[in-house]
RNA sequence: GCGGUUGUAGCUCACUCGGUUAGAGCACUGGUUUGUGGUACCAGGGGUAGUGGGUUCGAAUCCCAUCAUCCGCCCCA
């Protein structure tokens, strides 16, 4: 005997767990799929090869890597050994989880070229996996909700994901800001600089803002090598509050020129101007040239959604990317993708009690009976009404009438029906409403009526 | 990967300085009620105090290790 538990970071989902999901996961297939989007899945594990080197050191550390079958070891020398954990963690092991949808998506359209129609809009409803430190809000084991635009360069691109953003957060009844920013800005700000090299750092530090304030991030700027007077023409540009349109002249004038920062504040000015024809209020749209976002593969527009009741870290996030199939042979296939963080908008929603009234039990009504006689006649009756699509189940055992009606409650089934000496003798049952708590008498015809 | 926090019944939590048989609420089981759940009353089951070691006459309590948890860092959805 072992004392049973989940393995780190993982969770159960319970019937009650699962009918919040599946509300939230309905809301966005349906979504999805009036986008246009087109189902996809691929296989929870990868080839390492496909995986490693397209999210930066830290994310090659937090790949869950298969260990080889078979004798793992007897292919192995002692040098190998001696190189390390590291290299030796490849050598034993040649598969690996996946950590995002994207990724594997890249392989797959490189894979179907020739199959698919470009421009492909594919969704990907997945779980990841991640073999980070758990916390709140924070899994080993989680779901993705990918929807991604591959093949295709246009803007309009970038404007339908926000679309399907504002769609479904509408439909969710979630209040959330999407803030926007191009690589391109944040590429053309360090270029004003002349700080082209340390792009990375750049974007690092700039993300903390939210969460370390200005002074921090100049501090973390300074160690990787900027200078006290750049810090100084940076701040001015940072600590500047406006709204869109005050940012994009604040930008314009700051670049003075800079093609690819112009290229990039172009961009958002397009996008911007696709979203005011989309017939959502575009209030909750935020272009933010402060946002940079970690993932390595982003090229130009990059989004995050972040709940505005609630501070709870990103529940959304995407971007375009325009290399990304290039490591699997596949070159000048650019892409855009979002993906909701559907756990985190689950604990969002739950902490803000955004869920409806869900039942959780499927089945409208329950037999009830006394006797074997009794369980033949509701055995009849369970599957006459299934026949008709009416969701019912049938109390499996001769028990104290007691049990099927404690049992209705706790699953929370609607009604009752009580198939007893008496109801038989006239062909009919005794229906009961577990809410009202009444009682009427009815045969299988008015009952069929009354549900349907 | 780093720093801290917490770990007692299925769940939420008590147990004074280390001292008898570790308690409560909720949940569960049975009964009051052999044709009726959600209310009430009565009774009952359930614990190797995360795990392993140490100190002590004696450990839930003190020490060490380990695992898990939550919080922060890194990073991320």
């Amino acid at each position: 005997m072992q004392k049973p538990s989940n393995a780190r970071g993982t969770r159960d989902f319970g019937p009650k767990e699962m009918a919040k999901r599946n509300y939230v996961f309905n809301i966005i297939r349906k979504h999805f799929e009036q986008f246009g989007f087109q189902a996809i899945e691929t296989p929870a594990i990868e080839n390492l090869s496909t995986l490693t080197g397209k999210y930066g050191d830290e994310g090659d550390q937090l790949l869950f890597k298969i260990l080889n079958s078979g004798d793992y070891l007897s292919k192995l020398t002692d040098q190998d050994f001696q190189e390390g954990s590291k290299k030796f963690t490849y050598k034993v092991s040649e598969k690996g989880l996946r950590y995002d949808l994207t990724v594997p998506f890249a392989r797959f359209v490189s894979m179907n070229r020739y199959d698919l129609a470009f421009p492909f809009r594919r969704y990907q409803i997945q779980p990841v996996w991640r073999a980070d430190r758990p916390q709140k809000g924070r899994y080993r084991e989680f779901y993705q909700c990918d929807a991604d635009i591959i093949g295709s360069n246009s803007l309009l691109n970038e404007a339908e994901l926000i679309t399907l953003f504002q769609a479904i957060f509408n439909s969710l009844n979630l209040k959330a800001n999407l803030v926007i920013n191009s690589r391109k800005v944040l590429a053309g700000v360090v270029d004003v600089l002349g700080m082209n090299e340390h792009f990375v750092d750049f974007a690092v530090a700039i993300d903390k803002l939210d969460k370390i304030g200005w002074d921090a991030v100049a501090k973390e700027l300074i160690e990787k090598g900027f200078t006290e007077e750049q810090c100084a023409v940076l701040a001015e540009l940072i600590l500047f509050e406006g709204n869109n349109l005050a940012k994009i002249d604040k930008l314009t004038s700051f670049f003075n020129g800079n093609t690819q920062g112009l290229a990039g504040l172009k961009e958002i000015q397009d996008v911007l101007g696709f979203i005011q024809q989309n017939g959502f209020v575009n209030t909750n749209i935020i272009f933010d040239y402060r946002l940079a976002r970690g993932l390595s593969y982003y090229t130009g527009l990059i989004f995050e959604g972040k709940a505005i009741d609630i501070p709870f870290g990103s529940i959304a996030g995407g971007g375009r990317y325009d290399n990304l199939t290039t490591d699997f042979g596949l070159p000048n296939m650019s892409g855009v993708g979002l993906s909701f963080g559907i756990e985190r908008m689950i604990d969002v929603m739950d902490a803000l009690n955004l869920f409806p009234e869900i039942p959780f039990s499927g089945s409208k009504i329950l037999f009830a009976y006394f006797d074997e006689a009794g369980q033949t006649q509701a055995f009849q009756y369970v599957n006459e009404l299934r026949k008709l699509g009416i969701p019912s189940e049938i109390y499996p055992e001769v028990a104290k009438i007691k049990k099927p009606f404690e049992f209705a409650d706790k699953k929370r089934i609607p009604f009752v029906a009580v198939l007893g000496e008496q109801e038989m003798a006239q062909n009919k049952m005794n229906l009961k409403n577990m809410e009202s708590g009444e009682q009427e008498l009815l045969s299988l015809q008015d009952l069929m009526e009354k549900i349907k």
